[in-house]
RNA sequence: GCCCUGGUGGCGAAACUGGUAGACGCGCAGGACUUAAAAUCCUGUUUGCAGCAAUGCAAGUGCGGGUUCAAGUCCCGCCUGGGGCACCA
């Protein structure tokens, strides 16, 4: 199937270095840095004994060339076709047919199961001169490289064992104590032997001189190869921008600018058409009239001044890798977005998106970015400067353990058996010890055994063993079925939930049934799913909004705890009565602040600021919580605090900070408002607490002047009764003293 | 297999450059106000030992070593949860 590509491989070099100038996590950096894949060796020709053909391979260790043995090609490499011999055809053949038949991922499933088959040709290693049997084996990929390997089964893994199953020969090539005719030595980190005039070289120079030697030989070169393919373009299905290209005796042409865009036609139905085409095949107005250049009806096609359009669409991230360019100019008729705006706006200040679009969209998208750069359209090498990969939210699922047992009972004559299951929902912590349950369950078997319908009523019965314990099953239940925000199961609740339950038995633990919680990605199927609708009628959205902050690290996936949300909406409630009296409703005042207000203030103003740039957001709402206790003892309802303050918590809960900056009288909005600026005088102390240690244990804490000379505090601290007491007569061998931090005594 | 990430109280977590581990919040226990409830406020809450108590001592950040006056933080070797990639020569 023709399909359209993008060219990104063009650009994989530019990808590569760009990432340096990224502020981007170095995971993320990582995965692209390993998708693109850029690996150094060299390209070497090798002749085929009896053949004008030549097998030319991509190695990235050309320094261990003597100990190359074999090789081994593709399957799907053309050149297997002319140099197997008659003998081996058959062979080969039924190899090749036997691999097209797996799929991408079998190959993959069994790595450990080394295949193969010798084509009867011999290449000539060029330095060794050595014969080297030809293989073809679909470890060999024809996607990379040139789809042919020379095999070093001394020193690569995947050689070695394709050489241990084919019994070729193993050279060791670098030196090492270890044994390579049992495993494979791949250190880089080498010194070559047995290799003519490499021997004794490291690996850097090794190489070197072996690529040199390889071009004066005019057998090949150094060079450079990218595991990163060109992106396939091509959708075979409705939805995605239609591509603007029509085809001519086969030929494809773009649309003129000014029958763009190409929107999608109308069909009748989303599916493929009946020749296999893709959806577009149905539509019957999608064909290009050359001469009077617009999209006219199907039918007319004719290939003479009408011609059929392209069928595909465009994947996703056709749209995805530039819409943010849009944003800046939505509603230009004429390009995507006017220069002067793309360059005012320049790049996405802050991306903030998870890392599994780590190889696909944001490496698109750079690409695309690079693309419309090189072609004059906007000016920034790199879309999104700085990027921080949030964390998940997770559910947080509830179980039920259903516990089945099953007695044996036996009559008195030993003639009948009977065999009697019990099973019961049991909570969580009962489980752990069988025998003290046991004694439930062996009552409900008696009472079971008496309506089972092989019982007769004229024998008496011992029920005897255990005869099967292995019945346990753990059951997500929806966690609406919880009693509040606990792990108490509502079991009524959960009999009417479904009818498989309705005659559920528990066994309890003090008169509840706990369920055990699991943390697990949030999803319908597993009845953890938490609405955040919910949340916010019940909390409001300015609650919910710094609880998600609260939790922890923005970049850190947690489950949801709804458990924890009334700590961040007391605290609102709280702040809220620093303005508000319930009575006495506004109860801010003019009064001038005391200096542990301002210390209050101003401490927080600093943190808000300083996590607000490192992106802890959680931290900010803890300092909130500070500071808010700190003026309810203080008793502050000052306007000179509190104004500042309610400014300050904006980005955190807008709507309640909107309402009190109103009530100040303001009439434009909050956000408009500055940014209340921290001022260290009202923060700085003279003096500090020290942790007094000795040996690094700390024993008392003393208080000094920032100002103080080391000496005289040194003096002071060794005239310390408690610090005395723990020197027991020993002679202080230094003291540490570390300004505004600690002071230790070392014996 | 390879790459990345995390592991700190009963729980979510804090400790930013090595410098008083557990801030802040939840939960729990006790108390105040109230006829009662809700709301609110106060006290305690890492563990162990001693003490009526204030307090004191010891241990303690997944495990084992190391560097340092000082390690949750740095180094070496493991264990373990999560995510991603996977025959790329």
């Amino acid at each position: 199937m023709m399909q359209w590509s993008m060219r990104i491989s063009a650009y994989s070099e530019r990808l590569l270095q760009g990432l340096k100038t990224l502020d981007w996590p170095q995971p993320l950096k990582d995965s692209q840095e390993y998708w693109i894949g850029k690996s150094q060796g060299a390209q070497v020709r090798f002749n085929v004994e009896g053949h004008d053909e030549i097998v030319e391979v991509f190695t990235t260790r050309p320094d261990t060339i003597f100990g190359a043995t074999f090789m081994v090609l593709a399957p799907e490499n053309p050149l297997v076709e002319t140099i197997t011999t008659a003998e081996q055809k058959a062979e080969v053949d039924s190899y090749i047919e036997e691999t097209s038949k797996k799929t991408e991922r079998d190959r993959m499933a069994d790595v450990k199961n080394v295949s193969g088959a010798f084509t009867g040709s011999y290449a000539l290693n060029p330095f060794s001169g050595e014969k080297m049997p030809i293989y073809i084996s679909d470890y060999v990929l024809m996607g990379y490289g040139t789809g042919a390997v020379m095999a070093v089964p001394a020193h690569d893994e995947r050689d070695h064992r394709f050489a241990k199953k084919f019994n070729l020969e193993i050279k060791k090539v670098v030196e090492t104590d270890e044994d390579v005719q049992e495993a494979s030595f791949d250190s880089k980190d080498s010194v070559c032997v047995n290799s003519d005039f490499l021997n004794g070289l490291n690996y850097n120079d090794a190489k070197a001189l072996i690529i040199s030697a390889i071009e004066k030989k005019g057998i090949g070169h150094g060079t450079t190869n990218y595991r990163q393919r060109d992106a396939i373009f091509s959708r075979q299905r409705y939805w995605g921008e239609p591509v603007p290209i029509y085809y001519k005796d086969g030929m494809p042409y773009t649309l003129p600018t000014s029958a763009l865009p190409l929107e999608l036609p109308e069909v009748e139905k989303y599916l493929p058409t009946e020749d296999g085409d893709p959806p577009l095949g149905n539509a019957k107005v999608f064909a290009w009239d050359e001469a009077n250049q617009k999209v006219v009806d199907t039918n007319l096609i004719d290939e003479k001044t009408v011609f059929p359009l392209e069928l595909s669409t465009m994947p996703g991230w056709a749209g995805s890798s530039w819409y943010f360019l849009r944003y800046m100019d939505p509603k230009n008729d004429e390009v995507f977005a006017k220069k002067e705006l793309s360059d005012y706006w320049g790049q996405v200040d802050l991306y903030i998106g998870g890392s599994e679009h780590a190889t696909g969209h944001l490496l698109y998208s750079r690409f695309w970015n690079m693309f419309l750069k090189d072609r004059g359209y906007i000016n920034q090498d790199e879309p999104f400067q700085k990027l921080i990969n949030q964390g998940m939210i997770l559910g947080m699922s509830a179980f039920v353990t259903r516990y089945g047992v099953s007695y044996k009972a036996v009559s008195e004559d030993g003639l009948d058996f009977i065999t009697v299951p019990v099973t019961f929902y049991v909570s969580k912590n009962r489980l752990n010890n069988f025998s003290d349950i046991q004694n439930i369950y062996l009552e409900k078997a008696k009472q079971n055994l008496l309506v089972h319908n092989g019982y007769n009523k004229d024998k008496k019965y011992s029920i005897e063993i255990i005869i099967e314990t292995s019945n346990t099953q753990n059951i997500h239940v929806d966690i609406s079925l919880l009693k509040g925000t606990s792990d108490e199961l509502d079991t009524e609740a959960f009999k009417a939930w479904r009818p498989d339950y309705a005659d559920a038995e528990f066994i309890l633990e003090d008169g509840k049934y706990i369920t055990g919680r699991e943390v697990e990605k949030m999803s319908k199927s597993k009845y953890n799913v938490v609405n955040p609708d919910d949340i916010v009628a019940q909390f409001g959205a300015d609650t919910f909004r710094m609880y998600e902050m609260f939790l922890g690290p923005i970049e850190m996936s947690k489950p949801w705890d709804t458990k924890g949300i009334e700590g961040v909406h007391r605290f609102l409630k709280k702040m809220w009565r620093l303005y508000f009296d319930e009575q006495r409703g506004w109860i801010v005042t003019d009064d001038t602040a005391t200096e542990p207000e301002l210390r209050a203030l101003h401490k927080t103003i600093k943190k808000i600021t300083e996590d607000i740039e490192r992106f802890s957001f959680n931290t900010c709402v803890s300092q909130f919580m500070i500071c808010v206790n700190e003026l309810a003892t203080l008793n502050c309802h000052k306007r000179e605090i509190l104004e500042k303050l309610a400014v300050l918590i904006c980005p955190f809960a807008p709507h309640f900070a909107e309402e009190l900056w109103h009530q100040f009288g303001h009439s434009s909005s909050v956000v408009a408002a500055d940014f209340p600026r921290y001022e260290e005088k009202y923060v700085v102390e003279n003096s500090k607490m020290y942790p007094v240690a000795v040996n690094g244990k700390t024993r008392v804490e003393l208080e000094f002047p920032l100002d103080m000379e080391q000496a005289s505090i040194e003096k002071e601290v060794l005239a310390d009764p408690t610090i005395i007491k723990w020197l027991e007569g020993k002679a202080p061998k230094k003291v540490i003293y570390v300004k505004g931090k600690m002071i230790n005594v070392v014996v």
